[in-house]
DNA sequence: GCAACCTTGACACGATCGTGATAAGGTTTG
DNA sequence: CAAACCTTATCACGATCGTGTCAAGGTTGC
């Protein structure tokens, strides 16, 4: 066979085989499949199971955040929405000064209370 | 007052005030703060409330996402790491092929086993 | 052909997340 | 000065995460 099955890679990483499998899951390692379904591990997917061990206990990150990081490189939407979100100034006419637009936001409120009281 | 109260502000941007606090503790946005340590939310502040909301929704992701996006960003060091995981290939002396490593994984498993059954 | 593997699926359990509620105390305002 | 706000801290509770374990069944190898 052209790679470690699961027990075999779970011995030589330091995961468990359920997290392996879990990892898997999270779209993080995906090895090939045997023509009968196991999977097999090859030295890339072997030796990035060791940096990835590396890479969360050296920051204190879980699998849901690389999985979350993976997201964020692939999918260009989600990735240009969370930039956008970050780098938003406000977009909102130049011409009303703080001052008038907060005293508008503070009416709306005074205008829901009032709306509640009823 | 510069700025709304917190239930002000939840009315205006439909957060609860309990979540303006969970989401200022992700560190997403920090209001300022009056002399006697109100939260005081500006124009900015309820604007990006508002599209913090859009962006959640719109994407199916988490406060904890948005928040390691944040880490991400603000951290070089762990935005290195996770980048290099991504493209990391395989670091192996090149002369040594994949035939030949994996026996050496697979013996070194045998011996493991061995071991442990001592 | 049988022992030792592999598969998926499910149940379980503590830890954390997202959220509300409540308490104890300080601040603002009519 | 009293009502209505604000603060932090805590308890609570369902949902999800990380992980183990087990069951039912297919595959491999001596």
């Amino acid at each position: 066979m052209a790679g470690l099955t699961i027990n075999e890679a779970a011995v030589t990483t330091g995961w468990s085989p359920r997290m392996l499998r879990y990892v898997e899951s999270a779209g993080l390692i995906e090895p090939q499949r045997s023509a009968a379904g196991y999977r097999l591990y090859g030295p890339e997917e072997l030796q990035r199971l060791r940096t990835l061990r590396e890479l969360l206990e050296g920051h204190g990150i879980g699998l849901g955040d690389v999985g979350f990081a993976l997201r964020l490189r692939r999918d260009t939407d989600l990735r240009d929405a969370v930039e956008a979100w970050f780098e938003a100034e406000v977009t909102r006419p130049a011409d009303i000064p703080d001052s008038a637009w907060l005293r508008w936001e503070q009416e709306k409120h005074q205008r829901l209370l009032a709306a509640l009281s009823d």
